[in-house]
DNA sequence: TCCCCCTAAGTTAGCGCTAACAATTAGCTT
DNA sequence: AAGCTAATTGTTAGCGCTAACTTAGGGGGA
């Protein structure tokens, strides 16, 4: 055993916890076989253990768990994915990422995925077409991904993704999903009507809408509750104007609508394109919010230093994350089927948006 | 016959690439000795055929070509990993997510690997400990993944990753590495000299700068830079202040420095504290840059937009991404040693800087 | 012509794990 | 005390692949 003890004190040297076998240096890695050998019964009684299967006698338990810890045995990935035809590993199929939004959805999703002991594999869109997400799919399926979370919001997504019959679990984030793929998303409509009633109370009366690309579910599910809640208000919705997310285009939008002031009030979209817009507004002499009130949608770390900070819908997108997952594990491991959640947006108010003069 | 027939229509009415069998519902997807049978040659044939080694002749790759095609077969990525000890997995280990610059970085690396064939999984720390940077890199090492990227942009994370003397090839996106670890990363100083001269062309004399946290690489190197760019034109380097990078310390900081207006320009760390800056020299009725220029770092896609548009330094993210992994794949299939790569940034003048009054 | 060598294949033996089945033991019942 | 059951452990086979070795055919040089 002195070979045992040498190599225990050789991993201490680094600083890593208990004997565990960072390092792929040495010799060998530890198998089920050397942990039985250690421990004194058959390798099957140690995958027993490792696996919480039950009829294990405590004392066997307990000696095995030493061993393991002895040796610092990490089970070997491959081998198990090999006959059990499971990965532990989750695909992330991402566009967008280096939006807020989307980023921290992914973040929210690898947090629990860790936390459950899954792998997380990702496969990044750089512009969305059938033939990348097939692409990024085929990828996923190599590697017998154990299901699969679509954070890309645009709707042909959806579509394709439901049209390909996967043998695995798919949830979409940001979208409700369908009878094929589970979905889960913030409460756009619930969101849009935060935004436009906290508006209307200030007493505005004509209220435009700068949306986002009409492919996006999300813009489309805005401006569709814009327009329902202008309606219901009785209020006129026909100032809509659309633009790409991006403060560029919000930027020229915002140098038409400063020419036509026809608006008290502006839903915008997300944040960065209600930035181009104050931008805008600024440069033609138009005061936010004592001409114009301007409400924003994401609530991103820096909106609350915009000139003027901005009035805004949260978005709590871990907690998108997380809920997404849950549908996963529950999908994956209790065969649950197709499901759907939602998490509300919160109002954020800040100096934007006034009563109209 | 007549199964195989049926199958391939199976999958085409799915809308799928000939034969791909993304759907793990039929009974059993097709192994190296279906397609052995099929070609009529032995199972090892074919492997040899998958992995393009030589000796085989033309004949007979092209018929087993052809029997792969048409049975869709796909590697098992499982069986392989167990026997070959390579998981062509490289696992990227990042934080700060949510922010422009590591998410873009995690975007050229993921391009990068799944162009060469690999897959990548990642591990994002939602904070910077010991604890949860060896937790990851157990995750990882779990997964036997071929390499390690790391996108934490903490002095203390490469020490701790140097002292663990890992089995596989590491590469710190953002610092230059060390004698343990492979670097990649934009020229920090470079880009703090361009930041500064600008600044002192313009003719100012006393030049400020926020500086990020100090345990950050990026931010002691620029700090840095901007001293000793200031001492080399003779100018004081005193007007020191730190910051977190996110907007709201750059708006308490911009808050100080309109009470203090000793100096004519500042450097700030990056776009975020900028944008703080400039909200809280916009309250103050301290005007930019005719009373004070603001020059920032990132040159994030709302840069351009801030109010005045910003003057700042371009990080070309992707390509730090694709250099990283080239060094990475260097290292595994090669078996290149520790090395490193630099990039340059780029200064971009908008309309926060002018001369002095 | 014979022998050697080189090319193109085939055969065999695991990689480390789990599932399925077999065997052993202990604890009761009759 | 024999026989049954249930709990615990061991044995065997095989997941799909590659590495290493083996075998079968051709040329080319002596």
């Amino acid at each position: 055993m002195p070979a045992l003890r040498g190599r225990a004190a050789f991993v201490l040297r680094r600083g890593v916890a208990h004997n565990s076998p960072m390092t792929k240096s040495n010799a060998r890695l530890p198998r089920l076989e050397d942990v039985a050998e250690r421990a004194g019964v058959s390798h099957q009684t140690v995958s027993r253990v490792i696996n919480n299967h039950p009829n294990v006698s405590k004392a066997t338990r307990e000696r095995v768990e030493a061993a393991i810890a002895e040796l610092g045995y990490r089970r070997n990935t491959a081998a198990r994915s090999l006959v059990t035809r499971r990965s532990q590993t989750i695909g992330v199929l991402a566009s967008e990422l280096s939006q807020y939004g989307p980023a921290n959805t992914l973040l929210g999703v690898e947090q629990a995925a860790r936390n459950a002991g899954y792998f997380v594999s990702i496969a990044a869109l750089k512009s969305v077409s059938r033939e990348a997400i097939f692409d990024a799919v085929r990828h996923f399926m190599d590697q017998s991904v154990d299901g699969i979370v679509v954070s890309v919001p645009h709707s042909e997504t959806l579509l394709a993704l439901a049209e390909l019959k996967l043998g695995v679990p798919v949830v979409a984030v940001g979208s409700l999903g369908n009878d094929a793929v589970s979905g889960a998303m913030v409460d756009q409509a619930r969101g849009a009507e935060l935004a436009v009633g906290h508006l209307i109370e200030l007493g505005h009366r004509r209220i435009g809408h700068v949306a986002g690309p009409q492919d996006w579910i999300d813009g489309v599910a805005r401006a569709e509750a814009w327009s329902a809640a202008l309606r219901s208000a009785g209020l006129e919705d026909d100032l809509l104007m659309t633009g790409d997310w991006s403060a560029g285009s919000g930027y020229e939008i915002g140098r038409k609508l400063a020419a036509d002031r026809s608006a008290t009030a502006i839903f915008v979209g997300n944040d960065q394109m209600a930035l181009g817009l104050l931008r805008a507004f600024h440069e033609a002499g138009v005061r936010v919010p004592d001409d114009v009130s301007v409400v924003g949608f994401d609530d991103q770390p820096e909106s609350g230093y915009f000139t003027p900070p901005l009035t805004t819908v949260r978005q709590d997108f871990e907690e998108l994350g997380r809920r997404c997952l849950d549908i996963m594990l529950a999908a994956i491991e209790d065969g649950d089927s197709v499901s759907s959640t939602v998490v509300a947006p919160e109002l954020v108010v800040r100096q934007s948006t006034s009563a109209p003069a």
